[in-house]
DNA sequence: GCAGAATGCGAGTTAATGCTCGCATTTGTA
DNA sequence: TACAAATGCGAGCATTAACTCGCATTCTGC
């Protein structure tokens, strides 16, 4: 999974860049993964597979970078909502953090659950990493100072089981077709504080 | 998706249909989602496609009987489980089945969790359906009569919701490598009792 | 307007893989 | 032993899909 062949310089290439892209993400929200492939991108996309290959190297690449825009959104989302938090207690931070990832989640749900699905089945290390490790540490960040008792290894696996938790209930409750988002982030609040009130 | 071609009728076959399986098992371990197929299957297990295609009419009849059989395994581990129980509080009933369920993913987590992958990718209907309801059968049937205020609609939600929160996490555990299963039941169940605690 | 770079194309190549089919071998039964 | 049913085989067919490559078109800077 290297870099692009090329990088896109002139407008129309951006451009088609975002139209591969949406194309990739209509076919895993209405079709599924089975059908995900590069030749019916190319077509749902209106280009030929030629052009899709001279800005993604292959079709992981095309995953993983729907992966990466998926997880820089919600990093972003998490950024401006700790800036608003200010020093509010744990339980209003755990909810406002299980609300910013039902909504990133819930916003397609279809798709979010076809690229968790997909993401272990990548290479390993792939360049999403940096993200991914910015994600975990913000909410190491959040968790902390609130649970001064909560610390070291507890603390980072706090953070992953929370994530996990997270996913699996959202994954679940899109897939049952939930659209109301209130509810859910009440359910997995619960759920998270109930795992942290040792440390309370 | 139909049924086999034939059904065994001699020890030999009995014992094939047992190889496949096991080898198809083994290549989900070991070498991934990617690697499975039918060939690869035949030449792991010792025989040849054409005798694994006597009993198993599709690649994925393949995978739904793994699933099948894990969750028949679960179902018999939650019913000889709840026998021992008694009328324990609520916390030990949550406890057990916890640890049934963490018990039962982390015997061989790789495989449990190829399989939670590959489950959503199956025809919707699969056979094993009736197998699932007993299971969420069983647990409301847990859940129902130590939290009676838990009724309706927010019950079949509340089993939905910790069967996903816990294979979620326990998916996690076994990605990460943990192998001890104590301090997961532990961390698995406080988090469900914290999704219980508003019905307490 | 022109040259060259950038972009776009899509038929074709190649490899993987699900699955079939006609035949060979083994087993149960009389 | 004789026979049929059950079981087992694996080369090969058919399909799918990732990816290439030589050529056509469009854009940019001068």
């Amino acid at each position: 999974m290297a870099e692009p062949r090329k990088i896109p310089k002139q407008a129309r290439s951006v451009v088609m860049v975002e139209t591969i892209l949406e194309a990739a993400a209509r076919i895993l929200e209405d079709d599924g993964i089975a059908q995900f492939n590069t030749n019916r991108i190319a077509q749902r996309a209106g280009i030929s597979v030629g052009s899709l290959y001279q800005y993604f190297p292959s079709k992981d690449a095309i995953i993983a970078e729907l992966i990466r825009i998926e997880h820089v959104q919600l990093l972003e989302d998490l950024k401006a909502m700790t800036a608003q938090l200010g020093d509010a207690p744990l339980q209003i931070a755990v909810r406002e953090v299980v609300r910013v990832g039902v909504e990133g989640q819930l916003r397609r749900p279809a798709l979010s659950r076809s690229l968790d699905y997909l993401e272990p089945g990548l290479s390993p290390h792939g360049n999403g990493e940096a993200v991914d490790a910015e994600i975990r540490a913000l909410v190491v960040g959040l968790l902390a100072p609130r649970l001064p008792r909560l610390r070291g290894k507890a603390l980072t696996t706090a953070a992953a089981d929370l994530a996990a938790m997270s996913r699996g209930m959202i994954d679940a409750a899109g897939f049952r077709g939930e659209t109301g988002q209130a509810p859910l982030v009440e359910r997995v609040t619960r759920a998270a504080l109930g795992y942290l009130a040792p440390w309370l």
